[in-house]
DNA sequence: TCTGGGGTCCTAGGACCC
DNA sequence: TCTGGGGTCCTAGGACCC
């Protein structure tokens, strides 16, 4: 008998229900929640499935949607979002520390095999009647079967599901009705792969030599087929490796075309990403630009350029990395297109206390570092757009930045955003 | 007019070393 | 006729996740 198994507790269609838990007028109705620049459709509520809206589906083609008037459209609010998200994490520390957050709305948890149906339960309980959102919970000797529970949760009443104490044989039942594309780790390329070997189920996964998987796929395909069997391969990991990687790249709210605006665009972008960099204490040493026209579906002539450049030393100081980022911008830019899309990538990042200045002035290297704190202490107080070099420090919002027409407010973040509870 | 934004890991192949 | 055998490191690309 395993003395320990993982759970996996899941928010049902986070966002959209987020938005539900402060506002109860769009609570039971079709709700979607929009991308960046209102885009298109992220999340929407089981409401808004039934209408037949998609996940991935652009804004503008709802608009037609023949019951578009009962449809809550919704900009994204990921202030909001991630502050729930931190709430409920606080939620799961009060069940056990022995958690790890794995995306916004998802978190995996090691707790005793004896009583897990009534622990999981209990946290269903805890984060619905003290946050409001409803979640299930899948409980399995692996993560990945614990997926595979939550999967089956989502059609059960209590939302909770144990396949630790289903019996092996019922187990793989369930497995065989279970398609395979639908199993965590096996995405379309794979399903596509899987089905020339008439393999369609998780059933027949899981019932294939591992060997012969790791020789034909890959490991990563092979732990899988072993995770499905019940033995745990993907262990838990409570504190999250360090970063080696940032991105900040957005679609603008409206082309650009200047070449100023280009260059304010990503020095912009280049000072979000510093900041984001201070916060998780890592250093850059390689700065990468990326412009782009947008996708094929836009007319003009298409562009899509890379740029990198490499620092002295690594750093997360604005001014130099805003210095790097315009630079290469500047030097990307071609006049004639219309640009639709600006990235910032930094790659192979270090821990910040790596970084020895050995090869900064001592003259910039004061000037960083005083500016970095005056920057960080204005933006504590004041929200990001207080302060910044060049046009990031203006407070009017630029043409590009984006589009959000149906955003609700950052309830619980910022002081005149509150809710307000009026008395009758 | 209008189609998201982050991340991770693995593998193959090239370059280079002795 | 017949042209070694390991290693390491790096990068690009593929595949996956939410």
């Amino acid at each position: 008998m395993r003395d320990e198994l993982f759970a996996i507790v899941d928010v049902d269609s986070m966002y959209a229900s987020v938005e539900q838990v402060f506002d109860p007028r769009i609570r039971g109705r079709p709700v979607c929640v929009l991308s960046n620049n209102d885009g298109c459709v992220v999340t929407m509520t089981a409401e808004a499935k039934a209408l037949g809206v998609e996940r991935g589906q652009p804004w503008f083609q709802l608009r037609n949607h023949p019951r578009r008037a009962e449809i809550v459209f919704l900009s994204s609010n990921y202030g909001l979002y991630g502050d729930m998200s931190a709430r409920m994490l606080a939620i799961l520390q009060s069940v056990t520390p022995r958690w790890e957050a794995y995306s916004i709305d998802e978190a995996f948890l090691r707790i005793p095999a004896e009583g897990a149906t009534a622990t999981a339960v209990r946290i269903r309980e805890r984060i619905g009647g003290w946050l409001g959102l409803p979640v299930k919970v899948g409980v399995a000797p692996s993560k990945t079967l614990a997926k595979v529970a939550a999967k089956r949760a989502k059609q059960r009443t209590e939302r909770v599901d144990n396949l630790a104490e289903v019996e092996p044989r019922r187990v793989q039942a369930i497995l065989d009705e279970f398609p395979v594309a639908d199993v965590w780790g096996i995405g379309p390329r794979l399903t596509a792969r899987l089905a020339a070997h008439e393999v369609g189920s998780a059933g027949q996964l899981a019932r294939l030599d591992p060997g012969w998987v790791r020789r034909n796929y890959t490991v990563v395909v092979e732990r899988t087929v072993r995770e499905l069997r019940g033995i745990s391969c993907i262990p838990l990991e409570c504190s999250p490796p360090p970063r080696r990687q940032m991105v900040h790249c957005r679609a603008l709210g409206k082309p650009v075309t200047d070449e100023h605006e280009v260059v304010d665009t990503a020095s912009t972008f280049a000072q979000r990403i510093a900041a984001k960099l201070r916060r998780h204490h890592r250093a850059a040493g390689l700065v990468q630009v990326w412009l782009s026209s947008g996708g094929s579906y836009y007319s003009g002539a298409p562009i899509d350029v890379h740029g990198s450049q490499a620092l002295l030393e690594p750093t997360n100081a604005a001014r130099p990395l805003a210095l790097a980022a315009a630079r290469l911008a500047r030097r990307l830019y071609q006049p004639g297109y219309q640009y639709r899309r600006i990235g910032i990538i930094l790659p192979d990042l270090v821990a910040e206390h790596q970084v020895t200045g050995m090869w900064t002035t001592a003259k910039n290297r004061t000037i960083d570092e005083a500016l970095t704190a005056a920057i960080d202490s204005v933006t504590s107080r004041y929200g990001k757009a207080a302060i910044g070099l060049g046009r990031a420090g203006v407070r009017t919002r630029a043409e590009w930045e984006m589009k959000q027409q149906v955003r609700s407010p950052a309830y619980t973040t910022r002081w005149d955003e509150l809710l307000v509870a009026h008395a009758r």
